[in-house]
DNA sequence: CGACAACTTGTTCGCGCTAACATAGCATTA
DNA sequence: TAATGCTATGTTAGCGCGAACAAGTTGTCG
């Protein structure tokens, strides 16, 4: 009854439960494991004593003999963002559903040596597996020559480093997006592109070109943003100078957000003049104004998918599955046919 | 030389550099703990075999043995906001800068339940420290009732536990901002705040009324939001209604976006007519249109105290630290004069 | 009834490390 | 010179647990 071992000083052990139940602390330790071979009066006294005691399992002790940790290593840059926030608030949260501790190391600057450094850690964690989710051009030869001797799974990057992944089909998003432009009878479409050492930049600046060239149309104006409002609100203020391009489609919502702003003080409306398209569907993007059509990543599943990968790999060994999650066109105010025909 | 132990499979432990440097295993981990009984030679030779066979400490035997894991448990809710977020970046790094794992868990839910749950897994792990982020009132008496016996830092809540705190002093951020909007002249100052089951959304409040009485006004209306753009933009409506007020103060940036929506569609000019602030300044806020006059918090400064405070308990056992962070008004486009005088 | 299998439980060992103690070597002092 | 202290190193034990093996118990079948 109540909480036990109220005076003492030394948290029990296996071995106070099992002079407590009157058994052998390897008989706890079946007991703890699950293990088949255990009668069931036997199992009941145990968890009599476990529950009396208050016992519980010393983490170092098992993680020594079994030499695995029950822990996950994150590594993540870009941490603060609202899509890799997200992802990462569902990946923490599928593995300790499935009963992993979670480890995390949010870099800051992303280089082959913080990268290595924060792997390294985990290693000496002695993690049992890790998710990467470095959504940089560097992660693909960081990782293929660290070899890593724990399953590992990249968010965002798919395929191309031989690991296992996930990703949001980028392209496909773009795509979407664009053809939804042509389909208002745009035909010249600027994009506001992330830096080119983003994958996802990359993979979105394809899905604008390839929507395009599937139309029959050519490349609008491409300008390289940084993701932030203000660097939409300059691309924004360069591309309302060229009275051609009716639409432009931004890489992310922050930049679209900067287009607004860009496109109303050179005088542009949205949408009767020039439509804006963004990427991410954050959740201020229907408050915007206009409220913003855009694309919604599903963050939640790419993070639910991201351990259930691990997991898989952990216990199957399976290896190098790739998983791609499609991302979904919302259309608010921002996009229309133009005014004028 | 290179990378050993290329085709063996077990990773050296410490007996296996005690034996290439022609030591005993103690003496290695003599080394390794810098104790100061150590001649050069022998250090010299220690690292030199640590170096050539890559021996990398077991953190399982060792904290199995110290009874310390050098992992600091980081218990978040909102995870994925911005401000949370940005402080969570902070507190791992500096962690990690000071040599320990961080462990996170990040609840969506909160209760006293997930709570519990959460810190349970920290003390089966182990951890030496506790970092708590969860700005809701049940974090005051769960906390309470629990006492863990590792130190626990509660981030956004300082002093009320008993615990150390570390946090931003939303009351004078509020105040700040309702001194600036009578400055301007505004007389009837409304406010749309957080839930009231949150703390942050108290103190703003808090700082609201007493600007107000201090300048001997009475209160102007309050709406509870919920923190997002949409309860921002449900409040303007109402808001709107009332001409009255020529001044709002939203208790976060999301909320003001909703706000300048609701007045942009209610034809009340910002700031022409009505001014309109924030809180929190996230990075967008500089480009809504108009541009956000907000409080800007310090979130990275937040983080970074907090592991000061957390590793100051670790090292001297002090207890009971309080450190405020003050924030600071940033003025911009949303607020003004009325028009008419 | 005896041999054998299947189930249940106990005993021993070692994971890799640090703490505590033991020991050897050397310098200092009365 | 012997006693004393200090430094550098080695030896041993044990942290708490699970794996491997040993042993006891019950049931089954010829």
């Amino acid at each position: 009854m109540a909480a036990a071992s109220e005076g003492q000083h030394r948290a029990p052990v296996m071995e106070d439960v099992a002079r407590v139940a009157g058994v052998s602390h390897q008989t706890v330790s079946r007991v703890l494991n699950h293990n088949p071979n255990v009668s069931d009066r036997t199992r009941e006294k145990v968890e009599r004593a476990i529950a009396e005691l208050g016992y519980r399992r010393n983490t170092a002790a098992r993680s020594l003999v079994t030499r695995r940790s029950q822990t996950i290593g994150v590594l993540a840059s870009e941490m603060s963002e609202y899509g890799p926030s997200s992802t990462l608030l569902a990946v923490q949260e599928a593995a300790r559903e499935a009963g992993y501790f979670v480890s995390i190391a949010g870099i800051r600057d992303v280089s082959a040596r913080t990268i290595q450094e924060a792997l390294r850690r985990f290693t000496d964690q002695s993690v049992d597996g890790i998710v990467v989710q470095v959504p940089h051009d560097v992660i693909f030869e960081t990782l293929r020559e660290l070899s890593l001797d724990v399953p590992v799974v990249v968010i965002g990057a798919a395929g191309a480093t031989g690991l296992s992944g996930v990703r949001v089909d980028q392209e496909s998003g773009a795509r979407q997006v664009v053809a939804h432009l042509i389909g208002l009878g745009h035909r010249t479409i600027g994009h506001v592109s992330g830096p080119r050492d983003w994958i996802d930049a990359k993979a979105r600046i394809e899905g604008w070109r390839g929507a395009l060239a599937d139309a029959g149309l050519s490349d609008g104006p491409l300008v390289e943003g940084d993701w932030s409002a203000g660097g939409g609100y300059r691309a924004g203020l360069e591309l309302a100078a060229n009275t051609d391009v009716t639409a432009v489609f931004a890489a992310n919502d922050q930049m679209a957000l900067g287009l607004l702003r860009a496109f109303a003080e050179s005088g542009r409306r949205v949408p009767a003049d020039i439509s804006v398209a963004g990427f991410d569907d954050v959740p201020e993007s229907g408050y915007y104004q206009p409220p913003l059509t855009t694309v919604r990543q599903g963050f939640e599943a790419l993070g639910r998918r991201c351990i259930e990968v691990l997991l898989a790999e952990l216990a199957e060994g399976s290896r190098g599955a790739t998983v791609v999650v499609r991302p979904e066109l919302v259309v608010r105010g921002t996009t229309a046919g133009l005014a004028g025909g």
